[in-house]
DNA sequence: GTCTATATACAGATAGAC
DNA sequence: GTCTATCTGTATATAGAC
């Protein structure tokens, strides 16, 4: 590895642990195992190698939308639900730095703080648009209200993620809360599903399609 | 107001906007209106006028436990998920700053960062308490599980909260996430209740209570 | 208590040798 | 390309006048 590469990944890591203002050239520089000059011949200055840094980390934030065709509108919102949590599973420190930068709105990363909303939106308004064709064709519940149970859905798992950041004592397993969520979730969009209940409590319509095992990933 | 006051207050609004790194004495000094000199006089460092001025975000941080006392557990429920909607609303930029200080684990506020864990602990345990009281007396579905389904609260109501951070243009008022989130923990907590659907449905058998009007606070 | 003046350290950035 | 040496600004912190 070249020594832009090690200046590059040196500044991803350090920028996202520390923030901005508390990374130094000189820090970067140490780690990377370069002088301080060297940094500032490929990147023109502090910033410049800021958002350079940066790109390490938006480039996975896309969303494969095309992986949701043939699948039904319940296992659509599954699937979307475990491709959230498996992203930031796999990206948790970028992850943890992008929502730090969020929150704090940071002006030095204004682009990265925008392309993050913009994904939250997409995605938030992908659910929502399964959730009207849920509805519409009788998969869903007709008490679901698409824009706001996108809203709710999106905000849960922003709440896990966070959860999971925050918690030193992993005192309840992520993975079964995920499962948990899932679960409630089923039910509230298809009430007319056997959740643990006995199903002779149970006598609305049938949903038009059938559910096989409920295994998890 | 005197001269050590408006130090403090300008320290907290400037660490709170714009993280510790990155706000100099130099600027709180200017902020508030005296020399830099002065800070020093009051605060022997840097570090120490942080710490101190955190304590003005800390000094509310606290539950109300004895207000629950008298009300049904569903009620308790409500109640608690409004007293944090409220305690959001009404301390939006400090709960900013300290949910970023939360999700970046800034080494200089470790303190606050636990006290933050600590109450957010005590909150879901509040939660939990009261599921499973709930769920013993039956008025809460057996299928809930009460220490997930606190978790899942706490991280629902975190991630409005986050949203409500982020989202610059208001797509979605809060306000009417937050109804909205409500109706579905009382439809997911107490199915046997009629919610917009008709209570031909249901045959459950009877909470040990009525309940009157759900017109909201 | 509040100030001006200053010490000291370190930041980002440049110059120029090799 | 990579370095050492250095410039310049600004940060925290101190000294001491009033």
């Amino acid at each position: 590895m070249d020594a832009r590469e090690r200046i590059l990944e040196a500044a991803a890591r350090l920028f996202s642990n520390q923030g901005y203002p508390a990374t130094s050239l000189a820090q970067v520089a140490r780690t990377a195992r370069v002088s301080k000059a060297l940094v500032l011949w490929y990147f023109e200055s502090k910033e410049s190698l800021f958002r350079t840094a940066l790109q390490h980390f938006l480039t996975p934030y896309e969303i494969d939308a095309h992986a949701l065709l043939g699948l039904t509108e319940r296992e659509q919102i599954e699937k979307l639900i475990d491709d959230y949590y498996d992203f930031i599973a796999e990206h948790l420190s970028s992850v943890q730095f992008v929502l730090g930068q969020v929150v704090r709105q940071d002006e030095n990363s204004h682009e990265l703080v925008t392309h993050a909303r913009e994904l939250y939106r997409v995605y938030r308004e992908l659910l929502t648009t399964i959730l009207e064709r849920g509805r519409a064709s009788r998969v869903f519940a007709p008490q679901v209200r698409p824009a706001e149970d996108a809203a709710l859905i999106m905000a849960a798992l922003n709440g896990l993620l966070v959860q999971q950041l925050v918690e030193s004592e992993r005192e309840c397993d992520p993975q079964e809360l995920l499962a948990r969520f899932k679960s409630t979730i089923r039910t509230q969009l298809c009430p007319s599903l056997p959740e643990d209940v006995p199903a002779a409590l149970r006598t609305d319509t049938l949903p038009h399609e059938t559910f096989g095992q409920r295994a998890g990933r």
